[in-house]
DNA sequence: CGTTATCTTGACTGCTGTCAAGTTATGTGG
DNA sequence: CCACATAACTTGACAGCAGTCAAGATAACG
């Protein structure tokens, strides 16, 4: 490509957009270089520690948000603290809920996390602008609808194995995309947030690690960090033929 | 209204629709009378009775459909025999996967219902030419998103008691809207497909539902109709506060 | 009225939760 | 770098809720 062009183009799109993610796969990249830029100009980046909370259940929710680097949950709880994790959102995926003032869960950092967020009013605008813009997320709300089908299904019917496994290997394809037979990776979520994912206890949930590592489907280091020689393996003891 | 100018009106409007509930708060309602006019050439309304499939997990998704009348439940199955249902639909939801060529569910009739079913590409190009009816699709994934997660807390980390207690909650205030604090209505399900909406067995669902009528929450007659004098009571049972 | 499907109830088993103790990581100040 | 404190995780013993298997009751249907 010629360089001249190059630049003359990246210098219609704000800089700490040029080597964003969320602007290739995420809502950005339905954007025009013009609205990129106005929506740049209200945008905040920054950095969330893990536990920190973005949005809670029932709060007014003003601002929008893309996920950049980090796991995001989402989660819902009872009045007695009774807490189920409904989804997980990784780069770049988009968190708020459009069409509705108070957001219906809570959104936290399981890791340490980067988002940027910009107010709700400007991205409304331009998603009624944008057909675009308004199909990607239209798309990506149906593909979490999905997700959280499937997830019914593991909650509803698996055991605790299959839904251990379950969960590992719905991790090992969102983190390590790449290879196709075997998967290395650190969990992102601490054995009590893998126990709210999956409506099991934390001791339930560490035993049931305890033996897939017996049967040679994973090996755990450090506890956090894991390997799956072979994922057809861990596949098939998440009940998935 | 003066009733010549009705008569117009209503003249600009395909006689089958004129009565149609999907008109109004369905994709629809969405359309100009002239698209109206369009879809309804293609469009065919039909009796499915109970029990009968619409669609296949997996088949190809060749139409798209509108709930007119009854209860359409969603399900995924495993390999082995094992089944969540995974919402249900009534009228006058639409029914079909945008943005993918194959179902990621099975769609049945649970009750007798009437569908009215219209080509997908005559309705993928209407949805491109109108603003209004992609958001109001939009609008109803997102509905059926946050209703998804809702019962993702019910199958994680409720007890049957309360689980059962939930469905009954969830179909009281879906079938009968207008009564605030009691409510009576046929069940749309057998115990089977409660079964496995809850992820529960027969049994549990039987006990549980016997238990809620010796604590006089509800009475039952002929198993299927069900009358709550207490709504408030029953959604404490459930476990909502 | 008989047959079948659906639902209820009972007895017992087993999986997962609860409670408690022990072990391994992580982080902090000396 | 080490000692200590704290958090996170693992393991064990036991209990209880929901599943399984079996029989009986009720409703639906021809």
């Amino acid at each position: 490509m010629d360089v001249a062009r190059k630049d003359i183009h990246n210098s219609q799109i704000p800089v700490v957009c040029r080597s964003c993610e969320a602007r290739h796969g995420g809502v950005c990249g339905a954007l025009s270089s013009g609205q990129l830029i106005e929506l740049n100009r209200h945008s905040v980046r920054r950095e969330v520690s893990a536990g920190c909370e973005i949005v809670g259940q029932g709060e007014a929710v003003c601002r929008y948000s893309s996920v950049l680097r980090g796991v995001v949950k989402l989660s819902k709880m009872m009045s007695d603290g009774r807490q189920q994790i409904v989804g997980l959102q990784f780069s770049p995926d988009f968190l708020g809920r459009l069409f509705l003032h108070e957001s219906t869960l809570t959104a936290e950092a399981a890791t340490d996390t980067e988002i940027c967020s910009f107010p709700r009013p400007i991205l409304d605008r331009m998603i009624a602008e944008t057909p675009e813009l308004g199909h990607r997320l239209h798309s990506q709300a149906l593909q979490e609808l999905d997700d959280a089908r499937d997830w019914m299904l593991t909650l509803g019917r698996k055991t605790a194995q299959e839904k251990v496994a379950s969960f590992l290997y719905m991790i090992a394809t969102h983190i390590d995309p790449d290879s196709a037979d075997c998967a290395t990776f650190d969990l992102p979520l601490s054995r009590a947030d893998i126990g709210d994912f999956l409506g099991l206890t934390i001791e339930t949930v560490s035993r049931q690690i305890t033996k897939l590592r017996k049967l040679g489907i994973i090996t755990v280091e450090n506890n956090r960090h894991v390997t799956v020689p072979d994922l057809d393996r861990l596949n098939t003891a998440a009940g998935n033929d």
